[in-house]
DNA sequence: AGAATTACCTGGCAGC
DNA sequence: TGCTGCCAGGTAATTC
């Protein structure tokens, strides 16, 4: 599921349960994701109140009254969902506002928060991994901006700030591919394999090129910026991509998926052009573009 | 130092 | 129907 638009649908889903609400109990079901989970979690989390979900780039920010961050990363595979507390099934007045959705494969659910929640009652918010490529770190007050995982990364591709001039900046002298420089966290933060290939045909420009080579020509450098922000704006607007099934925590699906104009259509005939859409592998990963109308 | 490759996991699907 | 191999949206560690 999850790159950046996805992260985001995941954090407007769980912000109305989640944002004020009381933690009554962390129940973790193994010691680890990728990394093994914070010592001590519930008990550094027990009792507090969830002061605001944020985003940076990928990751989830769960920000605690005592100044604590729960920083979430979803991997590969890192799904939430929100479902009454069944221990106070009696007193619970479900489905007025939510359909909640069924666990697809209860083995993966890893992490479950017992919330006292400020508008709805008892919930609970499960994390789902099957790949166990996520993971969950605890960031102490203040430290959130240190943090090894937040520090190195780039600019938000979100709102206006990434203009032509400050992509090119970014993309000054750099040989790599167009694709690689894209999906650099440090340079913009946020972006994975589906965006990247969207952008790049948006903006008719080869995953191949040198990046180098657009920062030396404003125009260019423009058009890609502005791609970048369209798509990903677009795809919040849609809820996000839902592939393989992946569902928003209250149950949806996003539909951006429906937009792709060339990621997964290997074969099928470019939306501009009509040309055979191309799969081939940059760094170990498919990119999908048009030769045709790309340059 | 920067770039490319490999590692980490499970599930789904195509082909046999 | 079952097996095998391959592929999948992520970051981090290792190698070159």
């Amino acid at each position: 599921m999850p790159e950046l638009p996805e992260v985001e649908t995941v954090r407007r889903g769980l912000q109305p349960v989640m944002e004020g609400a009381t933690v009554e109990k962390l129940v973790l079901n193994r010691p680890d994701l990728r990394f093994p989970f914070p010592k001590d979690l519930n008990e550094r989390l027990q009792g507090q109140k969830i002061i605001s979900l944020g985003r940076r780039a990928k990751y989830l920010l769960i920000e605690f009254e005592d100044g604590a961050s729960l920083i979430s990363h979803l991997g590969m595979s890192g799904s939430y969902r929100i479902e009454p507390d069944l221990r106070f099934a009696s007193k619970e007045r479900t489905g007025e506002d939510f359909h909640f959705p069924r666990s697809k494969n209860p083995a993966h659910d890893h992490v479950v928060f017992h919330l006292q929640s400020a508008n709805h009652g008892q919930r609970q918010v499960i994390y789902n991994d099957p790949r166990r490529f996520g993971f969950l770190l605890l960031c102490g007050a203040g430290e959130l901006a240190d943090h090894p995982s937040l520090k190195d990364l780039g600019i938000e591709p979100t709102g206006n700030s990434l203009s032509g001039s400050v992509l090119a900046s970014l993309f000054r002298d750099k040989r790599v591919s167009l694709k690689a420089a894209l999906l650099d966290q440090r340079l913009i933060a946020g972006l994975g394999n589906i965006y990247v290939c969207e952008a790049l045909w948006r903006a008719g420009l080869s995953p191949l090129r040198a990046a180098g080579e657009v920062a030396e020509n404003p125009q260019l450098a423009e058009s890609l910026a502005t791609s970048v922000r369209e798509v990903i704006a677009e795809a919040i607007v849609a809820g996000g991509s839902s592939l393989r099934d992946h569902r928003q925590a209250d149950g949806t699906l996003g539909y951006f998926q429906h937009s792709f104009a060339v990621y997964d259509r290997e074969g099928e005939p470019c939306r501009r052009c009509g040309a055979i859409v191309q799969r081939i592998v940059q760094n170990g990963r498919s990119t999908f573009f048009c030769a045709a109308c790309s340059a």
